[in-house]
DNA sequence: ATGAAAGCGCTAACAG
DNA sequence: CTGTTAGCGCTTTCAT
């Protein structure tokens, strides 16, 4: 029953090695700067030649870096979310940093506890992504000035640092991209309303038309939740109607996909009878037949933005908030076309 | 520069408000037998009373278990492996244990570097999803006794704890369901060749074709690599046949989505001119239209039983190797009918 | 049954 | 510049 301790080569063995203290092993390990040369050599070779690995746990007691930071998801098995973790990923990796993941689905009511033991020594920082209800607990890392960044979350607050895609300007260029097509009946599958991107993209769909002189049509607006199923149906609602719409504007890819699911099950025709656009550009975007024109969130690059952010409050906590908006690209393939009604 | 410290009640701080000694809170934490019922009483309402949480590095550091498990995976935004983590995740958070997530494509040859820091007394054990070379450290975590299990992968050793489904007999039963909808020329899409999961598909494939005297065409075999931009160029080659394929079987759901592309794009339609069958049953499988017809590993299973089946070798590093095979179900919905050619 | 004390491996003052 | 020393929070003997 007693857990078995392996046992690794230490900062002990190597300071014997060197013949050196092993303090001045820690120092070289953490490049300090006052070290002798010879000695930071003579280290460094003991450190290759005993294949040492630093045991993270005791550095982090001992008041040093953990060199993790902990992630917070939704959950995973979404590729919106797996584009992200993956510049996340490797922006860590590159750095050296261990990634800790959380997925809040498994207990959304104990957020906070999640954000609790992690800061509990455990990581150097926090990535927030897409939170639910981040209130809960943003005031007090902030107040502990415990170094965390909000990925794509239009925070209501003016301390948290935060990297998101300039949504309600890309929904603004998109419907109006399908407007200079020549669409005027317009459909918009809307996202998780209780989520910031979904709302931008909705007003910068609704300010687009209004912009061009076209009135806002609420019963052109049906509910995806940001999902392949709810859109289907929502689309066949839209398409049930007298005058169905020319074009779909689905707040993301998956709806976009579900859109024409229901599109085809018609047997209509993409884009000829009706132009699909989406939101993301996840992978699939491109491979799905016909290939879909939407826009494109960089989505790696929020990740990899995040962690360097990151780095900066674990650098310096009292850094004031910054906050990075990314530019977005309508990325034109082959799911729209000019109204042919 | 200096890392801050948050301060947050210790043990010692329960200590003193249930007044006993901190070696005595430990065991009550630790669910230790010999505490007299009072004490530990008093022990339980401090440790609620001041909201203790405890610290998992002093806990591994101090050589009892970190409460976290690795896991190792080939990458991230790929729904195979989304759900298999989803019930890896929701077994972890039901044990009250913790993940360290490690994506292995960040440095493919590092595998086992990430192996080794891993080990180093920061998880409890190790769960590894589809490893590419695991032979390069299997052998020394089984010496070590170091508790891990494997995932989807058939291994060529006899001491590695595995979790992984019938993958011969379901590409043999799914083979055969096609055989007796009247198909004769049933092409196949391979997965990547140097995983056991696709190699033992293929066998599966070509047995059930023997098996009902059919001979095993290897043009009919085409490599799709497990990804859906491949196997939309293989079908196509498939489809360019003088005697194209009256069905096709793709080694993963995400194959059969790139064979779909294909047939629609020649404005063939599914099932009527030609037949998909796919494997997984990943959740789009069922909302893709023609919905597919597919096989259904429980893929969320595996992941929550392969965290079971660690937790008995965390208990008890000497337990003989357990090797559990999971039945996989064929689940017919609208992608296959009898051939009409 | 329970307190005292010795570390786990490492970092960070503190002296030289 | 570098060795010495005191912990970080917790588990685990070892006594009692």
């Amino acid at each position: 029953m007693k857990f078995k301790r392996l046992n690794r080569v230490t900062i002990k063995d190597i300071a014997q090695e060197a013949g050196v203290s092993y303090s001045t092993v820690s120092r070289v390990l953490n490049h300090y700067e006052h070290v002798r040369p010879d000695k930071r050599q003579r280290v460094w070779s003991a450190v290759t030649r005993l294949g040492y690995v630093a045991n993270p746990q005791a550095r982090s007691l001992a008041g040093g870096r953990s060199h993790m930071v902990g992630l917070l998801v939704p959950e995973l098995g979404n590729a919106y979310i797996g584009q992200v973790v993956r510049g996340i990923d490797e922006a860590l990796a590159e750095a050296q940093y261990e990634l800790m993941l959380y997925t809040t689905h498994r207990q959304r009511t104990k957020e906070s506890t999640f954000v609790r033991t992690l800061t509990y020594g455990m990581t150097d920082g926090l990535l927030l992504l897409v939170p639910t209800e981040p209130q809960a607990y943003l005031e007090t890392l902030h107040e502990e000035r415990f170094p965390y960044v909000v990925i794509d979350h239009q925070g209501f607050d003016d301390f948290s640092p935060t990297v998101i895609a300039k949504n309600y300007q890309a929904a603004f260029d998109a419907t109006r991209y399908l407007i200079e097509l020549g669409h005027r009946r317009i459909g918009f599958i809307r996202g998780l309303k209780h989520l910031s991107s979904a709302i931008e993209r909705h007003k910068g769909y609704r300010a687009a038309l209004e912009a061009h002189g076209l009135e806002y049509d609420p019963s052109l607006v049906v509910d995806g939740d940001f999902l392949q199923g709810p859109s289907y149906a929502a689309t066949q609602a839209l398409l049930d109607r007298p005058d169905p719409p020319t074009a779909i504007f689905a707040s993301n890819d998956l709806s976009a996909f579900g859109a024409m699911d229901a599109v085809r099950v018609r047997g209509l025709s993409i884009p000829d009878d009706i132009s699909i656009l989406g939101f993301d550009d996840i992978p699939q975007a491109a491979s799905v037949r016909p290939a879909l024109t939407t826009v494109r969130q960089p989505l790696v690059e929020m990740g990899r933005i995040a962690v360097q952010l990151l780095f900066t409050y674990i650098e310096d906590p009292d850094r004031p908030c910054e906050r990075i908006e990314l530019d977005t690209a309508l990325i034109i393939r082959d799911s729209c076309a000019p109204p042919t009604r």
